[in-house]
DNA sequence: TATGAATGAGTATTCATTCAT
DNA sequence: TATGAATGAATACTCATTCAT
């Protein structure tokens, strides 16, 4: 339906990330593409020049919020954990509503031997990284954070658990609210870390929750369900309920 | 050196590895394996049936000592944090004599195509995290772990950042003292959700390394430096002392 | 400049001969030739009706003067050596202010497989070298040029040399006086087989280029440097002074 | 016959020059040659890295006995005519023998677009260019040849004459006696520039083809007939009896 | 006149695998 | 154990050409 107002171009993309996101990146084929979409096979070469620019377009698609993402923490002010969380939030409901997407996010390994692509997916990953970062030290730094830790060893359990809920969801066929896991958890965690007075717990979770701004760009995601008809495999269950 | 003394059908395993480490997965071909050991393509197939018997064994080769490392934990009657602690402290310990093969350990989105070794990699993740998950919930039982999160979210936490961590070493060409961050980490993130008196911090910190046992393997694994001489690019810089 | 006065069709031909000039056949390119010309690939299919009809007008554009050279010729009664001088005077003219159309006549070989392009080239030359001919046979029973020689072979040493000479002009990235050169070497040939009383080696070879009547289409030709931009790597250089 | 004899390697050189001649550089692909060869394009790779390596194989059998050639005629101590007549004297027989081969001598312009191919054919011509040059200077220097003419031009005449007389012999199906032609036309193109005594010519001319060593190489060539096959396209007839 | 979108046939090349020796 | 020679199927990409607008 949507699909019907959008051009050849962005269709190809999301047909490209529709691929990733079914058979990874080796299932990613010029023909597997022209055939989805029911064209020949040069005819995507009408649309871009080689099979890297389509790399590159899934690459720009899956990072496409990061700067208004970034933009609106700063310009908002957010305190570092509200910052934190309001990116995760962010992710987590692009991700819920256009699961596919999620599986971009894991393709960086696979592109080893096309640096381009490889370089393109380590800046997007690196940009996250320097923000949360930043976050992280603003907050140790305004005694938000407890501050015998690491910065380093605090971004790395932030990025690494968000990073870690997304791959299980994934392997766990997209069948548990990935939101909520990831928000739940990220508030535990940082909650872990923070500076406050005993008893806060319960308040500073449900306020985090409750104070994050809803992600300012719901509308123009493309809506869940249009990319669900995928056939992925259990990779390793769930074994709790 | 010690490769002299290594069988052909070892040797093709620890090159395809080497290959792996260096080139990622697409670049781990049938003539790459036969031209980095000087024989033919053919002669390859004198030992394994077919290439997905040599990722079989690659990933064999990189969960070879989890069975024994669950034994030990259990057979030692470890606490839940000193299991979980003398696990990474072993993983850790093996990817630093052994960089390459922590190359692993980032293959199975890429081996979507071939369901048999995607299944392989997703059991032995399966097992590492149901193992965690064990002793999480044992350490909650036994009063060890804060019982106000669940076992899950700490799997995750506990997981996905060590996995982070190996994952950002490699991206800075295994530069850091892994092990030492990785304990590090741990030791901090255990802490922060342990049922401890005020002021023991410190104390449990170290402890926790204190008591670790060496990991018991180390004779068994290739030396160092056997494999050292990869070039990765710097795919996102550490940017914190 | 003077190319916004011309129609598209003969734009499309001088970029074909321009491309032909830095490519080679190999690279002349429906895509190639539109992407010069800034218009879509089937805009050229307004002009012709496929890509060989291209290659007979650039065929046509190389040979155009050729009509008016031989009528020339026959009707100023020139002499055998003049009339050959007149012919390969005005080739030099032409190429040395269009560098680019010399391209065009060592193309044949590369037509081989479009029958039809390949024989009209092959009609051009046929044309060309009978007339040498001719004017040869007629120097010969006139007393002009020596009878002890085939005029077989007086023809492949004139044309060969001449063709060879713009060879090697090409080749030299056109930076030597293609008309001087030719010239001297053709005046220098015909002498030696030319029935002359001794002495007169000198009077003869600047006589024929004094008499030379001046190429008769100077003004018709593109202007020289329109075609210049070319990067022709250099082949064999020029060794001598 | 001897082509069973032949190793697969040497059997695509042999049957890239056979398309070459027949078809012309760009006739020449890898699925035609392994359809000639009876095998399948893939073990075509087997043998050569590339296409390129294919045409580069074709012009070193081309030039093999270009070194031979010129040592020889270094060490047998010739004169200047002698040397030049001996070069393409050898030419003519290996083509008489083996008429395919000339067809790489006129490819250099269709290999434009590989610069490595290019680059080999032209140092190819650049190394016979030089050598006659030298012989030239030297024909001029000890009083064999005319000084009143550059040796550039004498250069030309040569090599432009005798390349022509291939050309032409090829555009004329290998009808004509080549060796024959060519080098009677040699013999009095070096007459005419010779300094002798008048009455001379028909002793020089016979002096020069009886004085000539046989081609030193003759029992190493394929054997003629081996390439006949071929259906060339008549590209301009003789129209000289 | 022009173009955007498309295509069928082809191009070089790669890869896992087989098999006779 | 090993290999040289081979292959079928696939890969990314190119090209001249067509056609509805």
């Amino acid at each position: 339906m949507a699909k019907n107002y959008l051009k050849r171009k962005d269709l190809i993309i999301l047909t490209a990330v529709e691929i990733i996101d079914q058979m990874g990146v080796q299932g990613l084929t010029i023909r597997e593409i022209a055939s989805r979409q029911g064209i020949s096979e040069a005819a995507i070469y009408r649309h871009f020049a080689n099979k890297n620019e389509i790399l590159l377009g899934t690459i720009d698609y899956f990072s496409s919020y990061d700067a208004l993402l970034l933009r609106t923490v700063a310009s908002q002010n957010m305190k570092a954990g509200e910052g934190i969380t309001f990116l995760f939030s962010s992710y987590s409901e692009y991700y819920e509503n256009y699961p596919a997407i999620s599986a971009v996010a894991f393709t960086q390994e696979a592109f080893q031997l096309e640096p381009e692509v490889h370089q393109r997916m380590g800046d997007v990953i690196d940009k996250r990284l320097r923000f949360i970062k930043e976050m992280v030290v603003k907050g140790q730094k305004e005694g938000e954070f407890a501050r015998d830790i690491s910065s380093e060893s605090l971004v790395d359990m932030i990025f690494g658990t968000m990073q870690f809920i997304i791959l299980r969801w994934r392997a766990n066929n997209c069948e548990f609210a990935l939101k909520e896991h990831m928000l739940s958890t990220l508030s535990r965690l940082l909650e872990a870390f923070s500076i406050v007075k005993l008893g806060n717990r319960s308040a500073l979770g449900g306020g985090l929750n409750q104070t994050t701004p809803a992600s300012s760009f719901e509308s123009i995601l493309p809506k869940p369900g249009l990319f669900l008809e995928k056939g992925q495999e259990k990779l390793y269950k769930e074994n709790e309920g």
